[in-house]
DNA sequence: GTAATCACG
DNA sequence: ACGTACGTGATTACT
């Protein structure tokens, strides 16, 4: 029998640092909670121990333990928001029916020694699960202790059993008291011996075992003579040092190991999980609602209000009442093969209609037509995908005003889930029925028409009931502009960019992957006679055992699993060995065969375009991203990589034409920043990482190298990304000293961005998030975080996302107006593409003047700042002629 | 499912 | 002293 015993303490203060902050919607933090319930699951999946208890610290100011030193008055005391959870964790862990022991006056690590001596006096084993190095000593044939490591925000436990022990520093587990009596520990106040430190106390206790063996010796000691002098004068501090390092083993705890078997949790775990909005251990665990006695299917009964619309009478009848109505929810199905619409006026208040293309007797296409005409103000969740699935069926919809989808991302941009359940969780603590099948077939006659009826109410209202959340706090924080004039109209012109599509010439496509398939084997068999063997290139792991150990290259950066072979490190070996760069070269080819040549090709339509899918709702600064393919990280870099932007064409016939804006997000730093100097740098028209290196370097511009180009070029991105003079160094290949020179001398040129990298961090702090000149927002929890890392992480973020985003409305609001113009200038032309600072469209050569112009007038002209947006705009027969 | 790598802005 | 640039998505290896 195993009993798996928790240093509570520990692991909680680990779980705090390591995960970033969350909180409820009331403000409880409670990551480091979640941290620890994850951390106990793995731990017993890994594990799988039969009992299972938790052990925390109780000191109280009065304590006479272990004299009256002053005990540990050197820790300082946990921050208030860790202190808040941890009577929270105690209730999760009594709901979860798991053990908690804590005895006023002692610390977990008496607890767990008692507890792991009781174990073994009952024939258990036992597994210490703590981040304390302290309790090694509590290591024994029957005690395991797992050591919880964090390294680089990451956990992990490593298994110290007798032998791990002995292997790891050379003398036996109980000894480590004594190397404690020796070097002593500041953090707990325990003196050791002055001036004896790791190194010699290590050496000590591996040639003694122990220091009364070690006084024995005295004075004949193997150490230096002023050591053996400070050892003798120190030994009444090492044994009183020796009484403090040992962990008590006998308190007196009320403990018997079989009380630690593991139950079922507790029914009132769901409300405390609920409580505590993590929703995905509900989901999980498989918890219900406690009083789950009501069954489920009496609720439905009960909520079920929605009515079937078959003749076209009384759909006509409902029509006129939606359209009266100040809004309407809409919940549909993504294939639409059912359709709910709630409206919450006229006298069949509360009642959702259920429109089945199979049900319905009269003309389903016109009564869709009716319902997405602008004059029905509608409110559904994902609009964009609503209104593509509608555009397919050929019905053209308008008069959308609200999308709780988009409210959700706009209010909470690094949530990441926006599905209708989460959200209402969140929002309400509650629960939205989940419908149980909504394929198409839950409504053909032969279906659980009943139950699919009953979710699709229930989604149709709680939509509304999100848009009740979210609309006044949009309002409060000023989205609402964002939300009407640019998130909820890009969705018609996404839609329609969707469902337009990029011809690829497949035929091209497959001829290149061939010839990269024919040099890739070159290479491969060049790599593997140079290595002496074959392996797999593709492993990162083999690769690094080829480089670092048959060939033993300088290993540089370390990765969590082994040496890093990235390209960085690569680069700096293409010198000492050729293989390197076959290596290098291996992996560009591969990267475009299978990414881009197979990848591509894979989603090919039968019509020979491919069809991307935006995401509106994923990144945390306002931008889009494309998936399934993505078409935003097309090759254009390399020269072989742009090589695959000329086999995507324009449709016979037509040009396409792109635009992009030119250095956007430093034109934006000059202007949110305000800075006079960059303002001015950039009116003039000139090349302005030339006439940065001009003013850094005090040259004339006609005498700036292409290496002070280079240089300035590098600030100017890094101060974008809240750069570090470490960071900066490495990137242009100078000492930190003198990268932070130049840092200085930048900031000498252009003082007002200065003031700004310190305003904006300072005004994010005070109000926890940054924005954008559109009031998009994003929380800044991190810079609250007492963990170095996630805090400086925070200030880069306050930094970087009011640039970036706002970018980022910029482009969004330019695509909305261009779509708007292409339309009313009657053009054939249509926008296919967005790629963060460019648009792509395609249209009939005739159009190509027109076209041009247009688009670079709407980018320019989308905003007016202290500083000109620049659009270029070219025309070719494929991208990489446009893009030239 | 996670980690490493590399493509883009 | 800390560890070292912002935002994405796809592929491959490996647990």
């Amino acid at each position: 029998m195993k009993l798996m015993a928790l240093d509570g303490n520990s692991i909680i203060n680990r779980a705090y640092y390591g995960i970033r902050p969350l909180s409820t919607k009331e403000g409880l933090p409670t990551n480091a909670i979640y941290g620890f319930i994850t951390t106990l699951q793995r731990l017993l999946d890994e594990e799988k121990p039969e009992a299972l208890c938790v052990t925390f610290d109780r000191r109280e100011p009065t304590f006479r333990h272990k004299a009256d030193a002053a005990y540990k008055a050197t820790r300082h005391g946990m921050p208030e928001e860790l202190a808040m959870q941890m009577p929270v964790l105690k209730q999760v862990l009594s709901a979860m029916d798991i053990p908690t022991y804590e005895l006023v006056g002692w610390e977990a690590d008496d607890l767990m020694g008692t507890i792991s001596r009781r174990c073994e006096a009952d024939g258990w084993d036992c597994v210490l699960v703590t981040g304390d190095k302290d309790s090694l000593q509590l290591i024994t044939d029957h005690t395991m202790v797992k050591l919880v490591t964090t390294k680089m925000g990451q956990t992990n436990t490593t298994d110290m059993t007798p032998a791990a022990f002995r292997e790891k520093y050379g003398f036996d587990p109980i000894h480590m008291i004594d190397l404690k009596a020796l070097m002593g520990d500041s953090s707990d106040n325990i003196p050791g011996v002055p001036g004896c430190g790791e190194k010699t106390a290590m050496a000590l206790v591996q040639e003694y075992g122990s220091i009364d063996a070690l006084y024995a010796a005295m004075p004949d000691v193997h150490a230096k003579p002023a050591m053996v002098k400070k050892l003798a004068e120190g030994e009444e501090s090492a044994r009183h040092s020796y009484w403090l390092a040992t962990i008590v083993t006998d308190a007196p705890l009320d403990f018997r190991p079989e009380d630690n078997l593991r139950r079922p949790f507790k029914p009132e775990l769901y409300d405390l999980f609920l409580h505590l909005e993590f929703a995905k251990l509900i989901e999980k665990y498989g918890l219900t609602p406690a009083g789950d006695a009501a069954p489920a299917a009496q609720q439905r009964e009960v909520t079920v209000t929605a009515e079937d619309v078959t003749d076209p009478a009384r759909a006509e009848e409902l029509l006129r009442q939606w359209r009266k109505a100040e809004f309407v929810t809409v919940y549909a199905t993504p294939d639409l093969s059912a359709i709910a619409v709630d409206c919450d006026t006229g006298a069949d208040s509360a009642s959702t209609a259920n429109l089945l293309p199979f049900a319905y007797t009269g003309d389903w296409q016109a009564l869709l037509q009716a319902l997405f005409a602008a004059d029905i103000h509608k409110v559904s969740h994902q609009v964009k995908e609503l209104t593509r699935a509608l555009l397919a069926q050929g019905i053209d919809p308008e008069g959308f005003v609200f999308d709780t989808a988009l409210g959700g991302y706009l209010l909470d941009a690094t949530a990441g889930q926006y599905g209708i359940d989460r959200l209402f969780m969140a929002y309400y603590h509650a629960e939205v029925m989940k419908p149980l099948h909504l394929a198409a077939d839950a409504f053909s006659p032969l279906g659980d028409h009943h139950e699919a009826l009953a979710a699709l109410d229930s989604w149709c209202s709680a939509i509304a009931a999100l848009r009740e959340y979210q609309l006044p706090r949009l309002r409060e924080q000023g989205m609402l502009p964002l939300l009407n004039d640019i998130e909820l109209p890009l969705c018609r012109v996404l839609a329609d960019m969707e469902l337009a599509g990029m011809a690829v010439d497949a035929k091209a496509l497959r001829a290149f992957g061939d010839w990269l398939q024919g040099e890739i084997d070159t290479l491969e068999q060049r790599i593997y006679d140079a290595a002496g063997e074959t392996f797999n290139i593709n492993s990162p792991k083999q690769l690094g055992v080829i480089l670092f150990e048959r060939l033993r290259l300088p290993h540089g950066k370390k990765t969590k699993t082994g040496w890093s072979t990235n390209a960085d490190v690569l680069e700096k070996l293409r010198f000492i060995h050729p293989m390197v760069d076959d290596v290098l070269t291996y992996r560009q080819y591969t990267k475009l065969k299978s990414t881009y040549a197979d990848g591509l090709l894979k989603v090919i339509d039968p019509d020979g375009r491919v069809r991307t899918s935006f995401q509106m709702t994923v990144t945390a600064t306002g931008r889009l991203s494309s998936t399934e393919p993505n078409l935003q990280n097309i090759p254009t870099r390399t020269e072989l990589g742009s090589q695959i932007r000329k086999l995507f064409p324009a449709a016979e016939g037509c040009v396409l034409v792109d635009a992009d804006y030119s250095q956007i997000e430093l034109r934006l730093l000059a202007h949110i920043a305000g800075d006079e100097a960059m303002i001015q740098a950039f009116r003039s028209g000139e090349d302005f990482h030339t006439v940065t290196a001009a003013r850094v370097f005090h040259v004339d511009p006609s005498e700036v190298t292409a290496d002070m180009r280079r240089s300035a070029k590098a600030v100017n991105f890094g101060i974008v990304y809240g750069i570090s003079a470490f960071s900066l160094s490495q990137d242009i290949g100078v000492t930190v000293a003198e990268a932070k020179s130049f840092m200085e001398r930048y900031f000498d040129t252009y003082p007002a961005v200065r003031q700004y990298m310190a305003d904006v961090v300072e005004k994010a702090r005070e109000k926890g998030y940054v924005e954008t000149l559109w009031h998009r927002r994003r929380d800044l929890p991190e810079l609250k975080s007492s963990n170095f890392n996630l805090r400086a992480f925070g200030e880069r973020v306050a930094l970087n996302m009011p640039i970036q985003g706002t970018a980022a409305d910029i482009i969004k609001l330019a695509m909305v107006r261009v779509h708007r113009e292409l339309r009313a200038q009657g053009l054939q032309a249509r926008l296919i593409m967005q790629v963060h600072d460019e648009l792509i469209v395609e249209c009939p050569v005739s159009e190509q003047a027109q076209v041009t112009e247009l688009l670079r007038r709407e980018m320019e002209q989308v905003a007016s700042l202290s500083v000109p947006l620049n659009a270029e705009a070219h025309a070719g027969k494929n991208w990489w002629e446009a893009k030239q």
